[in-house]
DNA sequence: TCTGAAAATCGATCCCA
DNA sequence: TGGGATCGATTTTCAGA
């Protein structure tokens, strides 16, 4: 993990900007846009990416496309102690889990899970959080349509 | 919106899988690992991406890098019309508002919001949603910590 | 840190199998 | 659908300021 100290100005958050609504597109057309060098663009791109200011790029798919129709998000009581999050890595490690929190109050986390449908939900908690030791008990939420749902972050116009 | 119904075979999961790890990587490196000519990779992307199959690709930009070190989950009641989602609507515009899912049960909204700090989320609850009309109560979840994050589905072996 | 130029590589389109 | 060839565009490296 690199350092995250690092200065940003508007030239970089621009960059951030493009990159985070478009992964794809060119240090070409980004140059263009900026009015710089292809090359200055390609430069401050490895540093960010080198200063792990951006994680990565991925592609984001359709899930009912893989037929991935069912989200749910699932409250789970554990007896971790605090600071030891055996588990949320045991959580983590779950490909349907997509994200793993851990939420302050009852001593617990909040999980983000994607299946086929409920027979994959069902099947998931008595399979994959039934065998995880330290689970004392779940409570689940059901979404029944997304709205909205992306990573984007507010990108600052000034410092 | 495109159609969905398409059917993927194995080479084209396969280009979802490495596109899902890192959406910057090239047509002619994608040919190169399935053992096929980069034109017959170009031909499935675009197809990949008309059809919404592929429906973006973004950067994951590090929140810390940014300052946005406060992530928290609020549930919200409304008075919404079955079927019309108007709150939810209005929640989507909030930029700090990641995800919005419309949840079963208590005719409310599961949102996710991320913020610079604790003031931060005060000043969205009291002016963001402070201002939406049909909104009955609030419950608020604050992340400690996150184990994992990620958009990414689990896409099958074998069809 | 940016510019500009040069070389290597890639994207995009074509026709053919 | 996939393969091979082509041309234009892009990436990447390097020197200089």
């Amino acid at each position: 993990m690199a350092k995250l100290e690092y200065t940003l100005d508007q030239i970089d958050y621009q960059i951030l900007r493009i990159m985070q609504d478009n992964a794809r597109t060119n240090n070409a057309d980004i140059a263009r846009e900026l009015g710089m060098a292809p090359s200055a663009i390609l430069e401050r791109v490895k540093k960010l990416e080198q200063k792990d200011i951006i994680l990565q790029y991925n592609a984001k798919i359709n899930p009912d496309a893989l037929d991935q129709k069912m989200l749910s998000f699932i409250f789970i009581k554990a007896q971790d102690i605090i600071g030891v999050q055996k588990v949320g890595l045991l959580l983590a490690e779950i490909p349907e889990v997509q994200e793993v929190h851990d939420i302050a109050g009852d001593d617990g986390y909040l999980i983000k899970v994607r299946t086929n449908d409920a027979a994959g939900l069902v099947d998931l908690m008595r399979n994959s959080l039934g065998k995880i030791e330290g689970i004392i008990s779940t409570r689940t939420t059901i979404v029944l349509e997304t709205v909205k749902e992306e990573q984007k972050l507010v990108i600052p116009t000034k410092k």
